[in-house]
DNA sequence: CGTTAGTGGTTCAACAAATGAACCGCGTTA
DNA sequence: TAACGCGGTTCATTTGTTGAACCACTAACG
């Protein structure tokens, strides 16, 4: 129901692995028949959301995308300033972080900040929808979030993504109550083999967390040496972002995360 | 023809002066029925390509963009690290920068990073095609970039800005020869009066421009005391953005630029 | 206090516009 | 040479889109 809807779902197989795709390939991707998926995609690209390489043939995100980002950006100001910060601590403790917000009820990728001083580095694909039980950012935002995420827990099927992810919604709320304590969650490689994340929550204006900030560490350099930095990094980018988005810090919160 | 190109066409509406919409308001922009309106909105909603405010009830650009300008981001890298580029030299001017690419056959707003030194500003709207004979970016890119630009000049109507607006193409053919031997392009007021805007190509891998960058300063700031910083930054945000979009500037591209 | 004009949103018959199987021409591979 | 995949086109079928009229509600106004 709704064409237009059908078009845009299109967009969703583009991803940083595949960010360029062919007629023939994306119309079974999305299971159209190859003269739909061709008006859909021009269309798309009359707009400009697409566009077609002259060469290849194949088809990829096109500019129209930036304008309409920079206009989200006027309608709702803090990305740019987030993005500031976000940058910063980057250099700071050079790993690549992740800004999640809570859209409607599901948890997106709103902003990466890539590393650029190490060629292993974790990359995240910014049209993912973030599984709660197996991120860090998941689990921060049942911690701090709308109750309503935890409510859901037990209805949701939970998927299992590698060896460590968390399943049981009992072992979760166990682990939820903990990082409720210790302010900041931890994922060691329940979403990724080989991938440490650390996640701490960004408040609303009613002290309920509307997402997180997460600092992705690749498992060779997630030495307990390196927790200290990485977790002071954290604490002040919770309390910045909070600051940045107009939110206020819980008085219970902790004024810094331990190990 | 294309109903997913008219959902599309609603996005346009949005603006810096107008980031949220009304249902009837759009409805009559669009010059649509306000139920295809708002079939339209809901199928953009449900994307997330806008999301209307629960209070006001009135419609606003949706995360979506954001995951789409990342996902451009990867198909075309470059954006970021123009960004980056961009804001140092806004540091070191003090005034708010565009970067403007050249798409299919018009030119856009690619980028804008605004100065956070003065109230006084200059705002440029993202979404706005950017005229050949008002903007100095225009001006430039008729001297620096593909021909075809130039010879549709006089087959195209050339709209008047404001009092200082060239509309002669024979006038501005003068200019653009000028403008070829000094490598940079300005204009005082001939878009938005009290503007006065200054630009500099960005070549590509045939030494074509593919785009501009631009400096805007409100007319109470232009004067010729900083006229020479405004060219130095000027002159090296083209070369190093040249570089950055993996072009190559011309042999015969002056050296440093002169007032 | 009733009137008017505005808002966001819904309904449903009439109809235009999306759909998909089969097709073409082309370049690769076997 | 033949078989396969690619991007793209055609056209009868039918499905989803359209818009006038409608409802409920709010704000301004005499």
């Amino acid at each position: 129901m709704g064409t237009a809807l059908n078009a845009l779902k299109m967009l969703e197989y583009f991803s940083s692995s595949q960010p360029e795709i062919g007629l023939s390939h994306i119309a079974r991707l999305a299971g159209l028949n190859k003269a739909t998926a061709l008006r859909h995609l021009r269309a798309l690209e009359e707009f400009g959301l697409i566009e077609q390489n002259p060469q290849t043939k194949s088809y990829a995100i096109g500019p129209a995308a930036l304008r309409l980002a920079a206009l989200r950006e006027i309608a709702k100001p803090g990305l740019d300033g987030a993005r500031q910060k976000m940058q910063a601590a980057m250099h700071e403790v050079g790993e690549s972080l992740h800004l999640t917000l809570l859209e409607k009820d599901t948890l997106q990728t709103a902003l990466v900040v890539e590393t650029t001083q190490h060629s292993v580095r974790v990359s995240l694909d910014p049209s993912e929808i973030i599984p709660v039980n197996a991120t860090a950012s998941g689990l921060c935002m049942l911690s701090f979030g709308p109750a309503f995420l935890l409510e859901r827990l037990e209805s949701d099927t939970l998927t299992r993504f590698t060896e460590a992810t968390m399943t049981d919604p009992k072992i979760i709320r166990d682990r939820v109550a903990q990082i409720g304590q210790a302010g900041w969650a931890n994922s060691n490689g329940s979403f990724e083999d080989g991938v440490f994340g650390y996640a701490a929550p960004i408040f609303g204006i009613d002290q309920i967390a509307i997402g997180t900030i997460a600092i992705a560490v690749p498992e060779i350099r997630a030495t307990s040496a390196r927790q200290p930095l990485i977790l002071t990094s954290l604490h002040t980018l919770s309390k910045d972002l909070t600051a940045n988005f107009g939110g206020q810090m819980p008085e219970t919160f902790p004024t810094e995360f331990h190990p």
